[in-house]
DNA sequence: GTCTATAGGCTGATAGAC
DNA sequence: GTCTATCAGCCTATAGAC
């Protein structure tokens, strides 16, 4: 937190534009302004604005593949592994304050070339959530009647935009915040009728 | 569906590339090229690229109010009023499937003389949510310690992107897609343990 | 590692012929 | 209502002085 490289200092800023206004209405010279140099002094510390996105965004996507591979290889029971994902979502959310906002939109001005790498790993996140949802109704955990591909939308949605309600309520705790996402995405809103 | 204004082709166009590309990276041309005209064209139907934006945000926003309003105004009991908002939010999907994907993100480049009244709306409609919500915790049908700030943006982040998952799963219809949101954003998904 | 200067391309929008 | 021609501005990125 003392000393930050300027390529860091820079894909910071970069970040909170990004998120801020989008990939394609932040120009070099926002970045450049927002750390008080002039637009083509940047160019001496990163290739291109291209070069930007695609790190924040494969940084991301790693961080949430390693946290996947840490559960499934964990022994712990279904019910266990799904609440270890909302941790996982939560402390990523606040790991990566602005970064993770580009995962909901912003990915799609990947550079053509890039853009398969990135969908590959998010696909291999959602087939590896699916699984465990799958072991969970095996188990009768989830009812049968359930449609899987819609829980897994619901839930991942609920998750994709955490950190937009995060950054409004900053007062709120991981570990409280966590506690309510599980009672709420796993166990319902109303309560069962008795 | 017969015979179409060229001014509501031109939106419908500009809906679907906003929605795939965003705002800011949909050129007119790119506008025009999809209609088979030139993009000088254009401006004989509309003002300019920002009219066409607030155009397609405000509608929705409209249908949204219209929609809580009746809600609001109905006799409904306070469970069966959420299930109609889900209802709403899954036939608005439905009716408005390219628009309203601007939702989620592209407002933001709403002209800074229209979006205090875009999110005015939006706020409106949050809050009336809101009050629904607090109607059902005050009769017990949600458990007093759920934080409903959290259960409000779960809920809404969930239904909000529902246009990127119906536009995945075409096949699946409106009242299914219903029943099942109905199930797990409201009833949760684990089974309750017997 | 910063700066100024500038290239080269694309942008939204207008003017005016047909 | 379409077109061609064009403007003025902004964009990313590079070259080269200091």
């Amino acid at each position: 937190m003392t000393e930050v490289n300027k390529r860091t200092q820079i894909k910071n800023a970069a970040a909170k534009l990004f998120r801020k206004k989008g990939y394609r209405a932040t120009s070099m010279q926002d970045i450049a302004d927002a750390l008080g140099i002039k637009a083509a002094s940047l160019y001496n510390h990163i290739k291109s604005k291209q070069e930007i996105l695609t790190e924040l965004l494969m940084n991301i996507a790693l961080a949430f593949t390693a946290g996947m591979d840490d559960i499934r290889n964990s022994s712990l029971d279904e019910n266990s592994q799904l609440e270890e994902l909302v941790n996982l979502h939560v402390n990523l959310t606040f790991k990566y304050k602005d970064s993770i906002a580009l995962i909901t939109g912003e990915w799609v001005h990947l550079d053509p070339e890039i853009l398969p790498q990135y969908l590959e790993k998010r696909n291999n996140y959602e087939e590896a959530f699916m699984a465990i949802l799958e072991s969970c109704q095996k188990k009768k955990l989830i009812s049968e009647s359930t449609n899987l591909d819609i829980a897994l939308f619901s839930i991942l949605s609920s998750l994709h935009w955490l950190y937009n309600w995060h950054n409004k309520n900053p007062d709120l705790g991981k570990i409280e915040l966590a506690a309510q996402l599980k009672k709420i995405l796993l166990h319902g809103l109303i309560s069962p009728k008795k």
